[in-house]
DNA sequence: ATTAATTATGCAATCGATTGCACAAACAAA
DNA sequence: TTTGTTTGTGCAATCGATTGCATAATTAAT
C-alpha cells in the first residue's frame, strides 16, 4: 500500500495538486472551506509530505551536516546532542560524520554533505587540518557554515568557542589561592589555538600573582593518560619541587594522579591537581578531579542557533559572528586544601 | 555560480541527459567513447550528482535514520560511531535523533525519518516503550528496521543484543572464583529484558556453584550512582554480611565503591566489586572497576551490517536475524584478590 | 448594467536524475 | 539483396511538490 500524495488528495476533492499544496502550506489565497476539506482528506488518506520531492523543488532539505573528529568522545557527543535538540525543535535533521582527525575524511564528509544537499554544515576542524578549501566551497555555495571549538581564522564564518584563556586563568588562579606556588603545566605542541590560549591563561595567572613562570615546569605531549604518567614520573625522578599540576586535559591529569598516588603523595595536600574538559569520569576519580567545564551541550545549542541565524539572514547582510562561552571551574577535592 | 547538471554535460557533448546518466552509472549500453567523453566533461564542469533528485526518482535516499535514547551516553555514542563507519564506507549517511526515553519523542523521530524518506531505521527502543505501532509502520512500508540492545519480541525484525545472561554469569562466577560467597546484586525493576537476563545470569552462576541465592541480597533501584550509594548504606546499616557486589550498571557500582571506601572497607579484600557496561570511567576509579564490556562499536557495526543485509534482500526472502554478541569480563583491581 | 477589483483556483513548467520503450545505424547471416 | 541481430542513443514519462502566471468566479463600485 503506497503513500498518499497531494495528487490523491486533489483527485478525491476534484481540485488540483496546486490547490492542495497551497492549502497545506497555509497560502492565504486558499478559501477556508477548501483548506478544511484538504486537511480532512489529508488525514483520512494518512498523507505525509514527501520531503525529498519538496527538497528537490524548493532547494531546502531540512538537513544539517555535522562533522566531528570522533562521535564517541564525551565532549563531541554532547555537542551533537545540543545541536540535535535545537535542530529537531525547528524540524531539521542532523546528519553526523566523523573525520577521525584525517584530512581526507574531512574532505569526503563535506563533499558527501554537499551531494546530499544539506542546508548547511556545523563542524569542528581536524587537529592537523591546514587546508580549508573544502570549507571554502561550502561558503562559495552560499551555505551556512558554523565552526565550533576548533576553529581557524582563515575562514570567514560564524563560530563558537569557549574562552580557553579564561578557563586556564581561573584554574591557575584557583591553585594559587590554595597556596600553590610551583605549578606544573601539561600541554601539547598542537597547532590549534585552544592549547595556546590555555597556556597563555596559565602564564598570565602566574605573573598577575607575582610568580615567575618557569618554562622547565611546562611539559608538552599528547595529553593522554600515558603522557600524564610519563611527565609526572619524569618530574619525580628529577626530584623537582612542585605543589600543583594544571593539565590542559583531564586525561593527562589522571595519569599524573595515578603516578602521584603510587608514589605516596597526598592529593591535594602534597600536590594539587586541576584538569580541563570536565570529562564524565572526573567526578569518579579518587579524589574527584577539579576541572574546567566547557558546557558542551550549550555549545552545541549555541552552534545550532548561530546556524539558524545564518540560514535566516540574507546573504548580503551576513556578518560572521563569534560566540565565546565562558567556562566554569568545577572545584573538587583534588585541589581543595583544608 | 550554479552547480552543473547532467543536462549541462549533455548539451556540451550534443547528447541527451539519458546518455549522460547512463554513462555516469556505468550502464553497459553506452559506448566506451561516449563514456569517456562524459566523464571528462563531468570533471571539467565540476559536476556532482544531486542526490535529492536521484532520491526522488529512484526512491533511495542513501540515508539511515538512527534513533537512540540519548546521544551523549558513551554506550550509545559508540554504537553510533560503529554504524557511521560502516554506513559511510557504503556511501550511506546517518541521521541521528534521540528519544530521551519519551514515547512521543520516539514516535515523532520515526515519523520524521519516514518523511525524510530514509532507506531504513536502526533503533534502540525507549525504556518505557510498550507501544510499537510506529515501528510497525516502518515494517509495513517494507523498510529495513534493526533494533539493538533494547529490543522487543513484539517486532519481527533483525536485532543485535549482547548476551546479558552470559555477561552476568561470567561476572558472578569470577567473584565466586575469587572466593566470594555472599554476593549482592544491584538491579532495576525495568521491564526491559536486559536486566532480567543479568539477574538470571547472576542466579544461575550462584546455583551452579552450590550457593543458595538469597533474595534479600538483591536490591532494585535506578542503577545510578546515588542508588548504589543508598543500597550500600542500607547494607551497612543492617550489618549484613557480604563480600562482593555485582551491579548491573557501572554507575551503581561506583556509588557502592564510594560508600565502602568512606566506611573503611578495603576493595577488593573486604568487598569485591564488579559493574556492567565498561563505561570509560571504570578504568580511572581507584581501584579500577572490573566490569563487562559490551563492545558497543562492534555492536554498531553489526547493526549496520544487519541493516544492509535486510536492504539487499528481496522482501519475500527476508528472515529476521538475531545476532548475539558475547560480552567480555574486563577484570581489574576491584575484584582481583591477591 | 457595465466595469473594476478582489478572491479562489487551475495550468503548466520546474527541480535533476532515471528508465522503459522505440528506433536508427551497423553488422552478420542467408 | 533481404532479413535478422546487435549496439548505442534518443524520446518522453516519471518521482511529488512548488510556484509564476493566467483565468474563472464572485463581489464591489459606478
Amino acid at each position: 500500500m503506497k503513500k498518499a500524495t497531494i495528487h490523491d488528495i486533489a483527485e478525491r476533492l476534484n481540485v488540483t495538486a496546486s490547490t492542495v499544496s497551497r492549502a497545506l502550506n497555509g497560502n492565504p489565497r486558499i478559501s477556508e472551506t477548501t483548506r478544511k476539506a484538504v486537511l480532512k482528506a489529508a488525514k483520512e488518506l494518512d498523507y505525509e509530505p514527501n520531503q525529498v520531492a519538496s527538497a528537490l523543488r524548493s532547494g531546502k532539505t531540512q538537513l544539517i551536516g555535522m562533522l566531528v573528529p570522533s562521535i564517541n568522545r564525551a565532549f563531541f557527543s554532547s555537542i551533537i546532542k545540543g545541536v540535535e535538540e535545537v535542530a529537531n525543535s525547528l524540524n531539521y535533521r542532523v546528519i553526523v560524520s566523523q573525520s577521525s582527525e584525517v584530512l581526507s575524511n574531512e574532505e569526503n564528509a563535506v563533499k558527501a554533505f554537499l551531494n546530499a544537499r544539506v542546508d548547511g554544515i556545523i563542524a569542528s576542524i581536524g587537529k592537523n587540518t591546514q587546508h580549508f578549501d573544502h570549507y571554502e566551497q561550502v561558503l562559495d555555495r552560499g551555505l551556512p557554515l558554523v565552526l565550533f571549538d576548533r576553529t581557524t581564522p582563515f575562514l570567514q564564518t560564524s563560530q563558537v568557542v569557549i574562552d580557553d584563556y579564561q578557563g586556564a586563568y581561573l584554574a591557575t588562579t584557583h591553585l594559587i589561592e590554595q597556596g600553590c606556588r610551583s605549578i606544573v603545566h601539561l600541554t601539547t605542541e598542537r597547532k590549534i589555538d585552544i592549547y595556546k590560549e590555555r597556556y597563555r591563561g596559565y602564564l598570565n595567572a602566574l605573573t598577575d600573582n607575582n610568580i615567575e613562570p618557569d618554562t622547565s615546569m611546562v611539559f608538552s605531549g599528547n595529553l593522554q593518560v600515558e603522557d600524564g604518567r610519563v611527565h609526572c614520573e619524569a618530574l619525580l625522578k628529577q626530584e623537582r619541587k612542585f605543589d600543583a599540576i594544571f593539565s590542559a586535559s583531564d586525561y593527562a591529569a589522571i595519569g599524573a594522579m595515578q603516578v602521584l598516588k603510587e608514589n605516596g603523595f597526598k592529593i591535594p595536600d602534597d600536590v594539587a591537581l586541576v584538569g580541563f574538559l570536565n570529562e564524565p569520569f572526573t567526578s569518579f576519580t579518587d579524589p574527584p578531579l577539579t576541572t574546567v567545564n566547557q558546557f558542551p551541550i550549550e555549545m552545541g545549542q549555541t552552534a545550532a542557533n548561530l546556524f539558524f541565524n545564518l540560514l535566516n539572514t540574507e546573504k548580503k547582510k551576513i556578518r560572521p559572528k563569534k560566540t565565546v562561552i565562558q567556562p566554569e571551574l568545577v572545584v573538587r577535592a583534588s585541589s581543595l586544601k583544608k
